[in-house]
DNA sequence: GCTTGACCTTGACGCAGCGTCAGGGTTGCA
DNA sequence: TGCAACCCTGACGCTGCGTCAAGGTCAAGC
């Protein structure tokens, strides 16, 4: 009523822009424009006779506004406060932002060298130590059946006490490289496919519990620097079970023996 | 019936772990467990007699891989080819993330930047040459509204054609530091909040008219570089009308003088 | 006047990777 | 025997839209 009626311009017909030109003008697309109204961030335009929105220029300003916001990071629900904020609380919340994109961009860069090292390792989840271990295990003939169970022991133990790894692997190493126990692992090794009632279990329980014997005499005392927790032990020794037929029967006759347990084998009878 | 079946560490029943420990094991939460399960990463496990699952130590081997994949951001999706990928594949595939990876890396560097230049800028989505621009109309004393106006036309138009506002801004520069043109987009910004039938306006109108006229006259012919699109101009006069009450008589009168349209303005009847 | 194709409308599901109730049953310890 | 701490399934929530589905509208050509 107050403005001139004439002229072919006026925003009230000719210029007014459906839902599919305001996109194009912000080059963003119909589905975004009606999620925008739907979460409030863009005001829900006039409808025309036929019920569709009918826009002004002043919704492309806004709505270009909204996705720079967007396409600079800032979620939708931030976007609402940021358009309205003034000069001060805009400053703090691009710092926010800036912040928030730092930390995404650093795990991301974490998560970068972490597939470089799976692309590297033998395997998943195993920390370089284990994998020249496991390396090495197969170099000296061990079977691959065995190997793989030995890998995902290490894989246990390296997800519960990362820390420990590479102490304990070196000991390994030194064990694996001592010619009697080389010997005797690889002996053992050699049960992966035996049943509960084969013959060569009694002697290599009988082997089994003289070398046991033997280290205990030699390392008594000997306090272990990383102590494996209780669970840990069980959880090896349910891997070990789980993995051979045999595992039962052999610690059956080691507790014969005196001897119970696997992965941190310990007298049944407590010596002094 | 294969196994030796007395040892109390056999997996059948003292060993099995509740999910909970299974969870605690990996390092994940219960959910992401039966998460998995659901997502058919993980096999499901056999029930115990009141329904728990129970799960062996191998469950656990495979759940710290699986962890170990989607902690590198591995999608899930992809995890589980990963996991029965044999060394090629798991390479390529290995490489693909990465790429990915770097890709996503980039794009949150991009946002960053892009925050950086909001936090400097007047306004949001404003190149930095038509910051300067409104900056200066701020100390050539136009009214706050009509630099708003102006900026979003700005806005607008680098949306549009990002390449010429750089262009178009160093002419307008040049314009608005010309005295008289100055003095008359200052006039015309004084129309902020005048009405239609406002006295003012049909002189206005007669100087806006010679000074076209004499523009006209001198870069006759003179093409310029970077063609606006006529949906650009109709958008922007949209703008000018929505934000001037009189900007519609002011475009009749103009027609009353032989001119059309505003930001692209014609004669209504071509001169050869 | 009728068809056709390009728009417009609302409503609803889907996506990733779980977090987080809700509403139940189980177990183990005091 | 009671209580806390587990276990179960089912379902919604979050982010930012993409993508049907099932219809109404508009402009153009016959």
């Amino acid at each position: 009523m107050t403005e001139g009626d004439t002229g072919r311009r006026r925003p009230e017909n000719g210029a007014m822009l459906t839902i599919s030109q305001l996109a194009a003008y912000a080059g963003v697309t119909v589905r975004a424009v009606r999620h925008y109204h739907a979460k409030g961030l863009l005001p829900e335009p006039e409808r025309d006779h036929s019920g569709y929105r009918r826009y002004g220029a002043a919704a492309v300003v806004e709505l270009i506004r909204i996705r720079t916001l967007a396409d600079a990071g800032v979620p939708l629900s931030r976007v609402r406060e940021l358009l309205s904020a003034g000069d001060a609380d805009f400053a703090v919340a691009v710092g926010d932002l800036d912040r928030r994109l730092r930390s995404e961009i650093r795990e991301l860069q974490r998560h970068r060298e972490r597939i470089a090292r799976l692309a590297a390792g033998d395997s998943l989840a195993l920390p370089p130590e284990a994998v020249a271990y496991v390396d090495r295990m197969r170099e000296l003939g061990f079977p691959e059946r065995v190997i793989e169970v030995e890998r995902d022991s290490w894989i246990l133990i390296a997800a519960q006490m990362p820390e420990a790894v590479a102490d304990l692997m070196a000991i390994k190493q030194t064990q694996i490289d001592d010619e009697p126990l080389r010997r005797l692992y690889l002996d053992i090794g050699d049960l992966v496919d035996c049943g509960p009632d084969d013959p060569r279990l009694p002697a290599l329980a009988d082997r089994v519990a003289a070398f046991i014997e033997a280290a205990a005499a030699q390392g008594a005392g000997v306090e272990d620097e990383h102590p494996v927790s209780p669970a840990l032990v069980e959880l090896l020794d349910a891997a070990f079970l789980e993995s051979f037929a045999c595992a039962g029967r052999l610690l059956e006759l080691l507790e014969e023996r005196g001897w119970t347990g696997w992965t941190d084998i310990r007298r049944t009878t407590p010596a002094t």
